[in-house]
DNA sequence: GTCTATAGTTGGATAGAC
DNA sequence: GTCTATCCAACTATAGAC
């Protein structure tokens, strides 16, 4: 795939947007089309099918992750810190991609909820392997979870449901290094 | 409102269980119908519009809430144990609640927005009083937040994203103890 | 490759019988 | 209170011109 960057591209991420911004129900062909600047048919030419379209979401999903999981382990900080601080949602392709894919899995579309539970497993693999405590590695997943369940899921209209703001994000690390202490023996 | 618990009843919760189950795509107005044993115009006899519908579901949602933050306070392991616990979808009438809104508020819906900020809103103050130290509180607040997420969102059509299984969620209270050390002084 | 036109379905909602 | 019948708008998808 060498650089046809350009008309699947933009219907790609107008289907992202819509998806993000009006849910399922608001991310018609229609709406798509238009947000990428072509018509239905032209839509339809790229995307032979509503269902193509969203099997081209999860692809560049599964695409944004891999690159994401190879900085997360080569993370100066340490892969914890690179979980959390990126947690958030900044706005990356890699959220917005995330985000969209979430609201197919709400949708009942067994594709997207395979890939995002396979996401998450690669990530609680690199948290692991860094940690050493599973039972660690997974509370720290979960605040991971529950962060991004909070800046993306639910953020979308109420103004800052958890602070996720530098300085919560620093105290939040903080309070998570107590999970790992430098040694334990139970 | 004394005992009009019938057919209006019936609908709300066969409303639920679309939104669980098949999205808010899924969840039309004959879907509903259909599940709860009436007629489109039966069904819209009890309640106006779609629109309609969705404020009693975020209405039951409010109710079901009230009664558990007070059971929450007077929870005998502490509302810190009570949360965690609870955090894992059971099929509750709270925990169905509670997803079928995420649907709404991903739907774009500020109303389920701005009532599931509120509900997290007075979670995290009880946890807040009982622990003491706002950060550790947001913390934990955020691993219910990742539980809820994998069990109710992503747990729909994949087995256990997260573990979320007894001796799971037992050794997750006891690594979470680690963050509220009998005595602090900063 | 991209467009317009249109077919075929299904959505939410109203009207009026029972 | 509950039903059937019906209206209109919106959705996915196809056909064929350019």
């Amino acid at each position: 795939m060498p650089d046809t960057a350009s008309t699947r591209d933009r219907i790609l991420v107008a289907y992202e947007d819509l998806l993000i911004e009006a849910g399922e129900r608001g991310a018609t062909l229609d709406a798509v089309a238009a947000r990428a600047g072509v018509s239905k048919g032209g839509l339809l030419y790229h995307f032979g099918s509503k269902d193509a379209l969203s099997a081209g979401l999860v692809e560049r999903l599964q695409h944004l992750t891999g690159l994401d999981v190879r900085k997360m382990r080569a993370a100066p900080a340490g892969p914890v810190d690179y979980l959390i601080r990126t947690s958030i949602d900044s706005g990356s392709a890699l959220d917005r991609s995330l985000v969209a894919t979430s609201r197919l899995a709400q949708a009942d579309d067994p594709r997207a909820s395979e890939a995002l539970a396979a996401i998450r497993g690669e990530w609680l693999a690199v948290i692991t392997e860094s940690i050493g405590d599973p039972a660690v590695a997974r509370a720290i997943m979960l605040v991971s979870d529950g962060l991004y369940f909070n800046s993306a899921m639910l953020g979308m209209g109420t103004p800052d449901p958890a602070d996720v703001s530098a300085e919560a994000i620093d105290g939040l690390l903080t309070v998570l290094a107590r999970l790992t202490p430098p040694s334990a023996h139970d």
